[in-house]
DNA sequence: AATGAATGAGTTTTCATTCAT
DNA sequence: GATGAATGAAAACTCATTCAT
């Protein structure tokens, strides 16, 4: 409560802050890989060690710094979809802002991905394979809700919310696909798969002819 | 023509496969991040000299599984998919024995993916950045030459055929994600994509009514 | 200017020198073939990573190992050689302390020829090939000073100045050949080698009779 | 004797001597250090198993290629040598046809530094320290044997035989030195070097005047 | 005579981490 | 809070050599 912890645990987050934001530059200019802390502390103009002190240990610092960007993406994506007065609105304003926040920060989306990919529990298990299913990926349990929401407002047909959902937030990461992004920025990226999954969340309009 | 010089072929393809087998456990076991030489080498019961003596270097044995992997999946979907008699059966064929690929050999999903998205080139381009859309990537080819073929026969309807063929490439690739293939085999999951897609895909019935 | 700052300086300047020491005595040793980072590490009696955290890489040290002999000697050469009251007295100069510096520190002499004849730069080029003219090798451009001037001031007579300096400083390190060394000590080496040259670089004598 | 004996000998014996012309161009290309069995054989174009099986091991090849060189060059030299008809005469010569040598077969006289200075004995004793006074270095010998047949004769004057010859043959292998031969043709540099070591070795002409 | 296959030993270098200051 | 110093471990790679063929 001392004023000067506060001061403290101020620089103490600022360099956090600082620390992790070399991580994801380091990420982006050479891959997790390569991305060891000499890598990053120089992007960062500290000490290795100072990394160490402040996270413990290199995956302490992964780990935070993955929390922090799907927090990010979370917060952004979230308060923007819950401006949707219906599920199809909720359903349109999650990929577009999804989209919008890729364009945005481009280089936190690679960030993401490097670790998700690439980063293993001392046991072994991939951290793509980690996410239980209430646990973490709140983007993708929020998506969920709007698709449940949605049939159970009859706003959708029917079909497997998990696969949908999948389905939906992967398509939203082929944006960053090669070749993709270079062609078609993220709104008319975004409007394309609107008018997609639309159709593919439809109630069967096909079968009424 | 003489048995010795085949034989001795005979002897360093088999090394070559064997190594490139235990590259793929590897792969699986402790992910591309730790799959050292010593590590691939212990689990094919040689020494990793030998691998250098077979590979060249680390990025060459890399390079050539991923080859491996790439085309023993491109051949094992498109030599069913052309069995299809219309764009549409060839898509439901894609993306059912795609699932049928995956549900196979897992470990080779798994090694292509720890491969992709951790390889990157020399001046630190990723390896899921690098195909240019011609080259490489056959899958993705033929799936837009079916959406394109049947978007020509009005078969399908309007979409953007690179946005489609990355979306169901992408969802294909969702039956591994956490929770999926635990909760469904593939081919109640071909199932349901097919019925999602065949919506997708469909000439704007949703509009017609 | 801290005392801080300057402390850590000189545990860093201590080790390198430390390090330089032990890879002379190793050069001596071991040659330069197999004086590898280990075999240095081991008699300075540290770890190899620790040559690396303050040399760079290898040739980092290598390079700074060979400045330093070059230095060393030049410096306690140079010293005692501009005593010299005349040319001919200078000539003398660099010769006796050349030698003397070459019994003094045979250790060094060894090393400096072990890296010269053996290193060579990432382009092949050998070190003993490197040295242009006006660059490094100030030991050869003052006895080139000695003997221009010489000439200048009659003291000398006509010879070529590059040749006569190559052909006094190999016979200087001649003294090291094998059987040379434990036949004559560097004092009597020396006056030889001064009556030698003494007659070499006079002015024609023999042909005016 | 069998003609098949004779045969075998043939091609041993041409394979020998293409290992050591190979040897001597990886030498010249990468120096010793660098010049492994794998990049002889490449030069070879042979495997490196031949090299080991012609020559035992690597020494043994390195030991046969110095041989080689120091009879080749011996035998160029002393045949021209031999030719002077009193001591001054036979000094000139072997002066003169040394440079031709080293001018006419470049890359033997840097293979031969190469060895001298870089391999060592298994109890680690440099090459160059190696010659004892009457083994090996059949040049250093005639060159002596000249110059005391000259004192003897009383064409030379007073001085030490074995500085003056090494500092003879010192003098030649400057001409080699960086910058010297670019900068004068052998014939220009062995001119004046006999001037040089006529004044030299002359009779104390210098006292007399 | 010749080679491909194979390996153990050894190379340099980088790494994450610890610790005294 | 921050760093320079230091290290053991592990990385990829190269080497000389052996051996079966």
């Amino acid at each position: 409560m001392s004023s000067r912890g506060e001061e403290q645990s101020f620089i103490s987050d600022a360099r956090r802050t600082q620390i992790i934001e070399a991580t994801i530059v380091t990420l982006n200019e050479i891959g997790f890989v390569r991305a060891s802390l000499a890598q990053i502390a120089k992007r960062a103009g500290i000490s290795t060690a100072l990394i160490s002190y402040h996270f413990g240990d290199r995956m302490g610092l992964i780990n935070r710094t993955i929390q922090t960007l799907i927090e990010d993406n979370a917060s952004f994506v979230l308060e923007r979809t819950k401006a949707g007065r219906n599920c199809r609105e909720r359903l349109h304003l999650f990929i577009i802002s999804s989209l919008e926040y890729q364009e945005t920060y481009p280089e936190r989306f690679v960030a993401l991905v490097e670790i998700v990919f690439n980063a293993r529990t001392p046991d072994n298990i991939p951290y793509y394979m980690l996410n239980d299913d209430n646990d973490a990926e709140p983007l993708l349990l929020e998506l969920r809700t709007i698709l449940r929401e949605g049939q159970e407002s009859g706003e959708f047909g029917d079909f497997d919310l998990m696969i949908m959902a999948n389905t939906i937030q992967g398509a939203i990461g082929e944006h960053a696909a090669p070749g993709v992004a270079t062609r078609m920025d993220a709104a008319s990226y975004g409007a394309e798969l609107v008018r997609i999954f639309d159709r593919a969340v439809s109630p069967l309009p096909a079968r009424q002819p």
